[in-house]
DNA sequence: AAAAAATATGTTACCGATAACCCTAAACTA
DNA sequence: TAGTTTAGGGTTATCGGTAACATATTTTTT
């Protein structure tokens, strides 16, 4: 009990045994077991992240974000990988359930993570979600505005001249890849564009193969001209499709996308994206987090949209023919 | 006791009580508590994983090949990033002492990281050096062939004319900084090619500021004509400072380094590097530490070496002038 | 049918910390 | 001087599991 005082700087201790205490500590290299403490104080400060890829560097920066803004808040911070699979989220669910983290951030790998989150609204563990919605999920949102930042894409290929403007889009069990074809739909809408749905397909965000239908789209009677693709690894298998096919970027199609890539390692960025403040998504969800655990949120769930930012490069020009 | 019995699936158990209890633990949404288990168990079943820089894709992709492993025998694992920073690192050994995780793989910031690896070690800790040795610490080991991959890059160098080859190093106190070092030294030796000292920089593997010394390189009486990175950030930073400085790589100079970038990021991957194996440094790292936790290794340290990969690109080319 | 063995479940103590309460000696008050 | 504070520190119970042992049923053996 006497450890325990010296340890918490809690009750009255005379400095002689304090400083007796620390240093038979010191001698021991004792450490205080978090687990017993936790037990009973049925708080662990430790917080968890979920996210569906982790080699995306949306996902990473953000956990930058995340862990920054826990650690600046005395949390520590418990990363965990769904790749986008329901199983694997589920089974980091059970994890953190008996792992007893005092929170989770989570970026749900779909409208299936719903069950999920009801497990741990069931057992009161307070969460905030990232980026995604759940269809019948009320909690604390961060989110992009992935409509407005696709019509905005896709009205700069309209911009640019383009017509016949292809879609490559996430499974349409994310909210995100919804909202991305929304906008898409809404642009050509609004240009008098016939919207012809040969020129939209659906593949995962990380299906990095099945670009089979990239044959299709070039040998269709009317090609398009440009490809809006739903996030950045999409657009980068688009790329290497087209390549293989020997048809260049930007000069015969144009290619553009949701997401950027890190900063830090891209020497030339080359793409046309809607870039989103990944590291925000991070520090805003965990703020909101942090402030729910401490009971500093409303009863209401809180929703912030983060707009992005449309990052005009090369890899969108006019279209062949057009000056 | 029964429920322990019924998790577990040991000792006996009637039939229908464990369909009851299984019942009952599906209705109250139960979900046994680790820390509680683990305070009895005197196990966690849970890693942790630190690495120096979250945002180099050698490392995320070393994490990856951790996780996999670690998942597939049935651990957990924590990450932890240092950001090559000995005060946060002290502080995450903290972290993993007090959650009691049941082994760590560690990449250590440098040689004073021998501090905190003595800490696990008097505290029994099971742990596995990746990347970089530390002077004074007896542990498995795996680690990248620093000093053979750098002379295999500066021979290139050689091989294509120059003879002028600068080098961007990383901190002294880290032994893959030495080694690589070393290798650039060994093979202008057997090249015989004076060693100058001037055109030896050493900066942090993270300094992708402080790139001032270029200007000195450049407007040297004899300035190199080819540079060798000792990471793949340096030499980010480095053609960054030279395209601000109007040279053009590899026509005015060439840049080679260690450690690649991510493939799945990267679309023109443009610079020739010594790609080392990062996922089988996390998995083969992961292995080790599992083995020993487990008991299935012997007392001696183990030390793997993995060889790297000469990855020729367009960043190295024939000094100006030759042909 | 009594003894032995097997099966199914219950008890108790403990892991290492902390909350809540208790105790002792010195210091202070009236 | 007796009574009351106060400082300093000790006790006990508890968090939620599991090991080890105990008990109560059946089933089998002789």
């Amino acid at each position: 009990m006497t450890v325990s005082r010296v340890i918490n700087n809690t009750g009255r201790i005379s400095e002689s045994t304090r400083a007796r205490v620390k240093q038979v500590m010191e001698e021991l290299n004792y450490v205080p077991n978090s687990m017993a403490r936790s037990l009973v104080k049925q708080e662990t400060k430790m917080l968890s992240l979920l996210i569906t890829d982790i080699t995306n560097p949306f996902y990473t920066t953000l956990a930058r974000g995340a862990e920054d803004t826990a650690m600046r808040n005395g949390y520590k911070l418990l990363f965990g990988n769904s790749d986008e699979d329901y199983a694997k989220e589920r089974d980091y669910v059970d994890m953190v359930l008996s792992t007893r983290a005092d929170g989770v951030l989570f970026a749900p790998a779909g409208d299936g993570s719903a069950e999920h989150l009801r497990m741990l609204q069931r057992r009161n563990v307070p969460f905030v979600i990232l980026d995604r919605e759940v269809p019948g999920i009320e909690a604390d949102h961060v989110l992009g505005d992935s409509r407005e930042g696709a019509r905005r894409l896709v009205e700069h290929l309209l911009d640019l001249g383009h017509t016949r403007i292809a879609m490559v889009g996430g499974r349409q069990d994310v909210s995100t890849a919804r909202l991305r074809y929304a906008g898409y739909l809404e642009a050509l809408k609004l240009a008098d564009i016939p919207f012809d749905p040969a020129l939209v397909h659906d593949v995962g965000y990380t299906a990095v193969e099945g670009m089979a239908f990239v044959d299709d789209l070039l040998s269709a009677e009317a090609p398009p001209t440009a490809v809006f693709a739903a996030n950045n690894f999409l657009a980068l298998a688009v790329i290497r499709a087209l390549r293989v096919r020997d048809v260049r970027v930007p000069d015969d199609l144009s290619v553009v996308c949701f997401d950027d890539f890190g900063e830090s390692i891209a020497l030339d960025p080359f793409l046309t994206v809607a870039r989103q403040p990944a590291y925000e998504f991070g520090s805003l969800g965990m703020q909101l987090l942090i402030e729910r655990i401490q009971g500093a949120a409303g009863a209401a769930p809180r929703k912030i949209v983060l707009p992005s930012e449309l990052v005009v490069r090369q890899s969108s020009a006019a279209p062949p023919g057009v000056v």
